[in-house]
DNA sequence: AAGACGAAAGTGGTTGA
DNA sequence: TCAACAACTTTCGTCTT
């Protein structure tokens, strides 16, 4: 595209070949008609030029690396192009001519159609650039593609229930990928997906809370139970002790010990005392790394659960 | 010395006026 | 928007093994 120039607002190239009707030297082809044709005798020789280069131009290396988008793939949906010729209102045609009434109605409703594809199509968008978001921090923090796919689910949601407009995008994707985690028990914090975005924890945590609320979308709260696999595999405790910590949760529960607590600290308190009880006794602190939560927060659960559930536990 | 325990002050989020 | 509040964290001193 060496031979490309910009006259007007038309980008045009010079080509070599001469025009089949006139033999005219001068072939143009216009990127914005999409068409070649011949600058003597004006005949239109192909249409639908697919022009796969980029539409910037870059001058240096740095220019090219930011202006150039592609890259990670988009999934399941790529935007709606077309649309873009603008009817204007209907009273006078290309010539300045006034139109009669019923070819006015007629143009009226494709007027009304343009508009609301423009809608549909701003839509569009916005979703790419969710979906350029939601590339991004997938691919840092590993989501899965089921997990993905949910995300962009629920962010059409939060579009369609006008949840977007006036928030960023980036936390309102964001949003939507930590509902998703949790929908599918994706172990993600918060915090881990806030981290990389611009809105920071407390934004999206507001956007996370909206969106449950008004989408409708109902997300189980967490079972201290699901917390248990992860904490004893990182201490690598046996399967014996994940049951009998299993068993304690669930008692627990039925005491009506475990509501308003931070789950993670309540599996934590469990896994404590399981590991006590079967013979495999790790220390407070490592419970608490494990379970990042703190180690005054694994005594007080432990605690709790040792008086609510009247546990023999020598307490020397 | 390491681990467990708990008091006190600080932090960030929720709730209700 | 503000204050009250509960849960959790941080910090630190004391006790036990």
């Amino acid at each position: 595209m060496d031979s490309r120039e910009k006259a007007g607002r038309e980008l045009i190239d010079t080509l070599p070949e001469k025009c089949p009707v006139c033999g005219g030297r001068r072939l143009i082809r216009s990127y914005e008609r999409g068409e070649v044709s011949c600058a003597q005798c004006g005949a239109v020789l192909t249409e639908k030029i697919i022009d796969t280069g980029p539409e910037w131009r870059a001058f240096t290396p740095e220019e090219k690396m930011k202006r150039s988008r592609a890259g990670t793939p988009l999934i399941s949906i790529a935007p709606e192009v077309g649309m873009s010729t603008v009817i204007e209102a209907p009273y006078k045609d290309a010539f300045g001519r006034s139109i009669d009434l019923k070819k006015r109605l007629e143009i009226l409703r494709w007027r009304k159609w343009q508009i609301r594809s423009q809608a549909h199509s701003s839509m569009e968008r916005n979703l790419t650039q969710a979906i350029a978001d939601l590339e991004r921090i997938s691919n840092i923090l590993g989501i899965p593609t089921n997990v993905k796919e949910e995300a962009i689910d629920t962010y059409r949601k939060a579009i369609e229930a006008g949840l977007v407009r006036g928030r960023s995008i980036e936390s309102v994707i964001a949003a939507s990928i930590y509902t998703a985690c949790r929908k599918w028990k994706v172990p993600r914090t918060l915090e881990e997906i806030a981290k990389y975005t611009k809105a920071g924890r407390k934004d999206v945590s507001r956007c996370y809370r909206l969106l449950l609320r008004e989408t409708g979308i109902r997300i189980p709260l967490p079972d201290p139970a699901d917390f248990v696999e992860r904490i004893s595999e990182t201490l690598k405790l046996s399967g014996i002790v994940q049951k009998r910590a299993a068993e304690l949760i669930k008692k627990a529960r039925e005491l009506r010990l475990t509501s308003g607590k931070d789950p993670a600290g309540m599996a934590a308190a469990a896994v404590y005392i399981a590991a006590l009880l079967e013979g495999e006794k790790r220390t407070q602190r490592e419970i608490a790394h494990a379970a990042q939560v703190t180690e005054v927060t694994v005594r007080n659960r432990y605690k709790e659960l040792v008086m609510g559930l009247k546990l023999d536990i020598p307490l020397t």
